[in-house]
RNA sequence: CGGGGCGUAGCGCAGUUGGUAGCGCGCGUGGUUUGGGACCAUGAGGUCGCAGGUUCGAAUCCUGUCGCCCCGACCA
């Protein structure tokens, strides 16, 4: 008999923190790596957490007035080529599609075929501005057009160096919204308007705590005037870049010709916008809840709330307990939390009781209930929560369970954003000078470095110049915060006086 | 692209003076068990990444090639 470990997953956060991320993903059933480099499979488990994020983002994105629409996969290379900047900043990881046929090649197998070469490559979507803006380019021709608010739901391609899995794969899932204003000030309305609605949603949904703010210039997206951003601390205390919001000021609007005649009859030059979000918050929920024992997720994007697990002895205590089970099933099924159905699994697998139920703690369901014969007897239910300790059970009668169960998953939901609030927050502090900013971000074990540093909140001038000198020291400037206190102060680097504190740390 | 490492059963691995392939987990079957990761028995499963070469004989030696992983440069 092989004893158990003392964590489900191994090796622990503290032991080697990349390694437990991997793991975890494994142990949950997130996904795993395909037969194509850097292109990840999406399992069930995974692919229900996605579609539970879709859900709501889309709910957010109807409910501002946005509508979704469908661009092609492929960008031809001359548009592309149109906005400089842009170009610049993607031209280093794009797929290019050069040929339309296959044929048989000198050494077998198959060679793209040369008489099929395009006449123009294509692109592969790194992201949608070009082949989305030539688009609006063609509907807009009078202010009466305007605004275009529209989204889509998308995969793209970014050939990166490294990925890794959900952080930065070559291909990913995510939404792009892109949309077009008649005046400045209505476009930077809607580039706050979506930041607040990806807060909400990192927050409330994900109970993952974030920071919005404005990017510096040398961390802006390519061809945008600013760019926003919420930021989340992972439980190694690195910065994950959650969530981005764009003013595209004109340039993209130059590029594509996005014109149109205002009310004076006058041309004008419209004014653009674009925001996203991607399968790497998935990434983000794991790194902020999960723990050494697997994944830990928010009810609110749980794909299942609770699981039951029916305890037997024998055939005839199995059909018992089952028949119990089912009615309970269906009477949770049929209470409400968060405005839906109570989302329930029967496990009616037939493995270990202990299998079974730290296959659902590595996956992070919830609750799980356990129901035999002497609950059965006692019309009692055993409930267990995931944010607890794994042995924390509790004997609970049946009713009283169903009826409260709304407000255990709500008090699971502000207990994970409490528990990370307070972990950012406790490793969130004022920086005031280099050598203090060198020391927080220096292991004291250098050969096996532990987890170290946090948020850096630091007086920082915009200067790409910097930028490098972080980088050096494996730092970036990941925002100046939007909210918070307003502090004067100068540049720990230059000396140049700056309105506010600006968050250095490590990051994704 | 630079530096390291690895391709042997579904997964993780062992396998040196070259002799025809093994272990753990998992999986199937039978049984004993069962309120938090069981145990016994018994099975199934591999052209040892690929292609050449040396040899009576290659997982093992040589040459080439493909792929993957880790560390850097790039990044949602």
């Amino acid at each position: 008999m092989s004893k158990a470990p003392q964590t489900a997953i191994t090796p622990t956060r503290a032991d080697d923190y990349p390694e437990w991320y991997q793991q975890v993903i494994k142990a949950a059933d997130l996904s795993e790596n395909s037969a194509v480099r850097g292109c990840m499979v999406i399992k069930p488990w995974g692919y229900a957490i996605w579609e539970n994020m879709q859900r709501v983002l889309d709910e957010k994105f109807k409910a501002t007035g946005h509508e979704n629409a469908y661009f092609p996969l492929f960008i031809p290379l001359s548009l592309m080529a149109k906005e400089a900047e842009h170009v610049e900043g993607f031209a280093k990881e794009c797929a290019v599609v050069t040929h339309h046929r296959l044929e048989a090649g000198p050494d077998g197998g198959l060679v793209p075929a040369p008489s099929s070469k395009l006449d123009e490559p294509l692109v592969i979507r790194p992201t949608s501005e070009m082949i989305i803006g030539t688009t609006y380019s063609k509907w807009v021709q009078s202010y009466r057009d305007l605004p275009i608010l529209i989204n889509q739901w998308a995969n793209v391609v970014r050939w990166e160096m490294r990925t890794r899995m959900f952080l930065r794969t070559t291909e990913f899932l995510w939404q792009e919204g892109h949309t077009v204003h008649a005046t400045d000030t209505e476009a930077i309305e809607e580039t706050f308007k979506m930041l607040d609605v990806y807060a909400d949603f990192a927050e409330n949904y994900m109970a993952m705590p974030v920071i919005k703010g404005e990017k510096a210039s040398h961390e802006r997206f390519p061809g945008a005037d600013n760019t926003y951003t919420i930021e989340a601390m992972m439980q190694d205390r690195k910065a994950l870049q959650s969530g981005t919001s764009h003013f595209l000021g004109q340039n993209f609007a130059k590029a594509m010709e996005i014109n149109f005649q205002n009310e004076k009859g006058e041309t004008a030059t419209a004014w653009t916008t674009s925001w996203g979000v991607s399968t790497r918050l998935i990434g983000g929920l794991i790194m902020t809840h999960a723990d050494d024992d697997g994944l830990v997720l928010p009810p609110r994007l749980a794909p299942k709330h609770v699981v039951i697990m029916p305890i037997y002895r024998n055939d005839e205590e199995k059909a018992k307990v089952l028949a119990y089970c089912k009615k309970l099933q269906a009477d949770i099924a049929a209470t409400r939390y968060d405005g839906e159905k109570i989302r329930v699994m029967l496990d009616e697998r037939d493995i270990r009781g202990g299998e079974k139920a730290w296959g659902h703690i590595k996956k992070g369901v919830p609750v799980r209930v356990e129901v035999g014969p002497r609950d059965m007897d006692q019309n009692a239910v055993f409930v267990a929560q995931r944010n607890k300790a794994h042995k924390d059970k509790q004997g609970i009668p049946r009713d009283q369970f169903i009826e409260t169960l709304p407000q255990i998953l709500q008090s699971i939901q502000d207990d994970l954003f409490q528990k990370a609030l307070a972990y950012r927050d406790a490793n969130m502090r004022k920086v005031n000078s280099l050598d203090e900013l060198k020391t927080w971000f220096t292991p004291k074990s250098e050969d096996k470095p532990e987890i170290h540093g946090g948020f850096a909140l630091v007086h920082v001038a915009d200067d790409a110049e910097i930028g490098t000198t972080l980088k050096e020291m494996k730092l970036t400037h990941r925002c100046t915060p939007l909210e918070g206190e307003k502090e004067a102060g100068t540049c720990i680097f230059t000396g140049k006086p700056v309105e506010r504190r600006s968050i250095i740390a490590k990051s994704y």
